[in-house]
DNA sequence: TTGTAGGCGTTATCAT
DNA sequence: ATGATAACGCCTACAA
């Protein structure tokens, strides 16, 4: 036999259900007797109330859909993390489906349409994978996180990644950098191309300069040969360098310090992203990307739905953290060494 | 308004909701034509079946929770996608919650209860963990997954481990190897504890000795500086690394070809985990996890649930494979070089 | 083969 | 303040 059901805990408190109902939620006014005596029955049943029919008859289920592509990153994780924690402060459940790279996103839209979700998060690989997955969403309301998104379609939740490389500009030019060099990035791509242009913006409001070294990988072993060739023929007057990210700017570390270079003594060293969203310490400065913010904002445009017709598109853009590590010198350094 | 319903569909075809039921569900044979009025009438309408209902008079949501801790690693990242990928293909909804070590995990799986799962995969950072959500469980099936599981309470599916040591053990003796060094590892961590003592029973069936280096970290870092370490002091006879992880194997191999240390020519390396499920080209020989059947098997014990009483709690171990690179020296190096 | 009707568990409405 | 009752949408005995 199943669960007790409300009937059972008003049958043993000598209520009608109704009375049961109210007591329990708190949703009107009950006699104290009564209600204590129905939470009394409530927990010696240990009644449990069933979602599902009150989802049936609320016509809203308190749960969201998570559509991700395949393949999951720490990126990723990292976002289903922070969705998942932000939902449960609100009482929602997290619905998450991992779509195939190639997969039409709208199977799985379908699918969540079936499970009556109050709303979809969409992280897509593609603009059109989400202007698909939007457009098979009906009126279920949707939030786009991430790089891909249709800024028109629905709300959406993005990275001011402008804002942050001009914060990691600003930071070497105040510890006295005034010539940087990009390393791990890719001018072939749209993404890297973009990062060097705001780099570069950036670069000309703080006074400092940048030249991009030649693209060899943006791992561990492209950080690697980059420092090798950039031991091998000098610096030629660099005294920052802004990595593509941690990995890249971790074997660039290990070649220097091979090389007696010192850090930030010599040169100061940076990172454009923070792949290790949970570690603590970290040996390089570098820009963190605000996933549990990230979450909470995609959980409350979600909760206070814009009316389809007669409002705009909302786009929160919220920026990464300059998280300083002793691979690039603070302004409190420098004034220390101005003053010596 | 909301959705179209069964009611609408059957109206337009002009048949019962019964008749529509059935030439929807194929659960009974209907007249032909009158099936393909209501498949078109289904279609015009673009209806989508209600879960939520069908839950409600099924008793039986199709929905499995997942419950894991917080602060994801890739391992539990590895898990999700498994499962979740499992489920798409019993058309199975994933409802997923992230507990804080130290939070009770019985909350979380209340709120699943209260969801009406059918069935709950867990993933407990500790024994004790597992209990109690094991015990707050009720009768709704679980499985529990992972390191820190208790065999006797529920169904659960493991790593073997120590039989994965062992391969690597061998396979690093296979390739001539007598002394290895443990890097990465933390023998203050219980985890860690294991598998040096697992390494340590493997290594002496292999004539194979172990010392375990001091701990820095068990990551990209961590690697680099116990090979900058290592190259300081020496290797005093050791001819064979096995790392913590993949992140840690890199750091090291990094580290030891900018001193022109020859791998596996001077020492060999592998790695206890594999990190990059996804990825295709292993620089390092390493123990793949094999997350995608970890995910299979819990859903399957979970979709043929036992009888609570008159049965034992299945069990499954499934072992690691062993990917081999040229980080190590492969039994047909060995003859080849033995010959010569 | 088809239709009618009851019920899954909850909550809102309408009386009292 | 409380109780009876009607939905929410679907499925399936049971009847025809």
């Amino acid at each position: 036999m199943g669960a007790a059901t409300l009937a059972d805990v008003a049958a043993r408190a000598g209520v009608s259900v109704a009375t049961a109902s109210r007591a329990l939620s708190g949703s009107r006014p009950v006699a104290p007797d009564k209600r204590r005596r129905v939470l009394e029955a409530s927990r010696a049943l240990g009644y449990q109330p069933n979602a599902v029919a009150s989802a049936l008859r609320a016509s809203r289920t308190r749960t969201v859909g998570l559509l991700l592509p395949r393949y999951s990153t720490l990126f990723l994780s990292a976002l289903i993390e922070a969705v998942s924690t932000s939902l449960d402060d609100h009482d929602v459940a997290l619905v998450l489906r991992h779509a195939d790279p190639d997969e039409a996103f709208d199977t799985h839209v379908r699918a969540l349409r079936a499970r009556r979700v109050d709303g979809i998060v969409l992280s897509a690989p593609s603009i059109e994978a989400g202007r698909a997955a939007v457009a098979g969403a009906g009126d279920v309301p949707v939030v786009q996180v991430g790089r891909f998104v249709d800024p028109d379609a629905t709300d959406s939740v993005g990275l001011d990644e402008d804002r942050a490389t001009g914060l990691l500009s600003d930071h070497l030019a105040a510890g006295g950098a005034r010539h940087a060099l990009a390393v791990g990035l890719d001018p072939a791509t749209p993404a890297d191309r973009r990062r060097l242009a705001a780099l570069r913006t950036a670069g000309e409001q703080a006074r400092l300069s940048l030249r991009v070294a030649a693209f060899d990988g943006s791992d561990l072993n492209g950080g690697i040969r980059a420092g090798e060739r950039l031991v091998a023929q000098g610096f030629s007057g660099h005294d920052s360098i802004v990595a593509a990210n941690d990995e890249v700017a971790a074997g660039l570390m290990a070649v220097l310090r091979l090389n007696a270079v010192r850090v930030p003594g010599d040169v100061q060293v940076a990172s454009l992203l923070d792949l290790t969203p949970g570690a603590r310490t970290h040996a390089v400065t570098t820009l963190r990307h605000p996933w549990p913010a990230m979450g909470r904002e995609a959980v409350r445009l979600l909760q206070q739905p814009r009316r389809p017709e007669d409002d705009v598109a909302r786009r929160v853009q919220l920026a990464p953290a300059l998280v300083i590590a002793p691979s690039t010198r603070s302004p409190e350094t420098v004034s220390a060494q101005e003053k010596s």
